[in-house]
DNA sequence: GACCGCAGTTCCACATATTGAAACTTTGTT
DNA sequence: AACAAAGTTTCAATATGTGGAACTGCGGTC
């Protein structure tokens, strides 16, 4: 039986879950069937439980799946919660409004990247609609500021998990160089992305730790080679740090999750 | 109310999410106990799955559930895929700048509402991002614009599902009065709450149709009497037809679930 | 410091839900 | 009309989940 679903019945459906909301756009049947291992009988099954229970949802007309508005529900409840965003928001609406340039705020969720809040350059944008995203942790700032301040053996379990593909020249191409880094970044407190996830990419970031100095977030300040230099982003930290430190300030006792669980 | 044993193992799952996630708070194993009818064991195990499948959050310190961060990453693909928020967005900043009121972005979902974005009014009543919060279909000016719109097989089954508690004076309490208003509703095109949900709090909603007249979404300006009167609100809704009609006219294709299925 | 009680965890015989091959039905195509 | 492809249903075998009960460990109490 594939290994890849571990918590029966109940693992099956989220990973098909994934799969249907990876695809990006309504999925007929046979499509999802060309991606799952699973047998007709049991994937059709699965979908239709998913979607009597609304975390699906069935276009009639078209034949096609999509991800079901009970998600939104839910995920309002872990966005108030168990995310840092509520709590960061004055803050990062303070940072964006004196910096002028893009600002992310993100949590670890099994070894990847979680955006959970964001503000543009421009203009304000209040909600999912770019939280939600994932990205990788040993390629962003975001990523590597917490990755440096895990524990011991959760940090091992991380960057084991890493793909480590190769998104740019700059990449780290293993765990070995990538831990180097992180001892710099633990000593200064500060990460960079240095184009090492997309071409002329670039940015600050820091943790944001907790009274025992875990990481429970990260923030970063974003811009391109175009605008700005690694320099002029090394200035802006002094900033992303007094920010970082409200917040952690803040979200003390609040109970969130600083990393955990893999399966 | 537990709706929802049904759908085999899956389905107990889902609903205890909706338990956890309804605390609004970190619970302990035993409080959810008390609120779940399944058996200590089951519960335990089912619980761990969750966890271990990061729909769930657990605080080993405080030994504390939470929702978990893949709910957050599943509902953006769900946001932007079968939700009209990406594509209202722009007209809704053009009608909150216009109108300068609060404005609301909803469709329907099992009979409920779920509010998929909002603008807030000039005057910033602090509130926070409140996509993903639900609320009752009978009592709210978008609920009352979709349920008028709903084919009638899919009314009936909708109206039959209203919990119809009396929230103010002025509720509807009973599937009949809210179909005579459903009647009027679907000639004029335009629905209010007056002050059927909270005493103080009106608004206008128009229903957001498809080609085939199906309601996909609605729309609302919100205030209060103490700031307004239904008749100023009632002027601001050729505005909102107008929005609600090219936010239509974008989202002609994009298989939007128009009200469905109910276990 | 022994005792108690409760929250949380594990166990295991039993029941049930899930499985998946295959047959069937519907839908769309030539 | 004939065919193919997609989707749906069936059913016996069996893997999975169930839940009563017994256990563990911890914090409080006398």
């Amino acid at each position: 039986m594939g290994v890849t679903h571990s918590d029966g019945t109940v693992g099956k459906a989220l990973a098909l879950l994934d799969t249907v909301a990876g695809f990006g756009r309504p999925v007929r049947f046979a499509e999802v069937q060309e991606v799952s291992d699973l047998p007709k009988a049991t994937l059709y099954r699965l979908l239709q439980t998913l979607t009597s229970q609304r975390m699906l949802s069935y276009d009639p007309d078209r034949g096609t799946y999509q991800p079901g508005l009970r998600l939104v529900q839910l995920a309002h409840s872990a966005w108030r919660q168990t995310t840092l965003a509520p709590v960061a928001r004055p803050h990062l609406d303070a940072l964006s409004a004196k910096l002028g340039e893009t600002v992310h705020l993100a949590q670890l969720d099994g070894g990847q990247v979680l955006y959970v809040d964001k503000r543009n350059a421009r203009r304000p944008i209040p909600m999912f609609s770019d939280a939600g995203k994932i990205g990788p942790g040993y390629c962003t700032g975001v990523g590597k500021a917490m990755l440096a301040f895990l524990p011991e053996a959760e940090r091992a379990r991380a960057l084991a998990q890493q793909s480590y593909f190769r998104h740019t020249e700059h990449t780290h191409r293993d765990a070995h160089s990538l831990e180097a880094e992180l001892v710099e970044i633990r000593s200064s407190g500060i990460s960079f992305d240095r184009e090492e996830h997309e071409p002329t990419i670039i940015c600050v970031a820091v943790p944001i730790l907790d009274e025992r100095q875990r990481p429970i977030g990260a923030m970063s300040v974003t811009s391109s080679t175009l605008r700005h230099s690694l320099d002029d982003l090394a200035r802006l930290a002094p900033d992303l740090k007094t920010t970082a430190e409200a917040i952690a300030r803040e979200a003390a006792g609040l109970s969130l999750p600083s990393a955990s669980d893999i399966a």
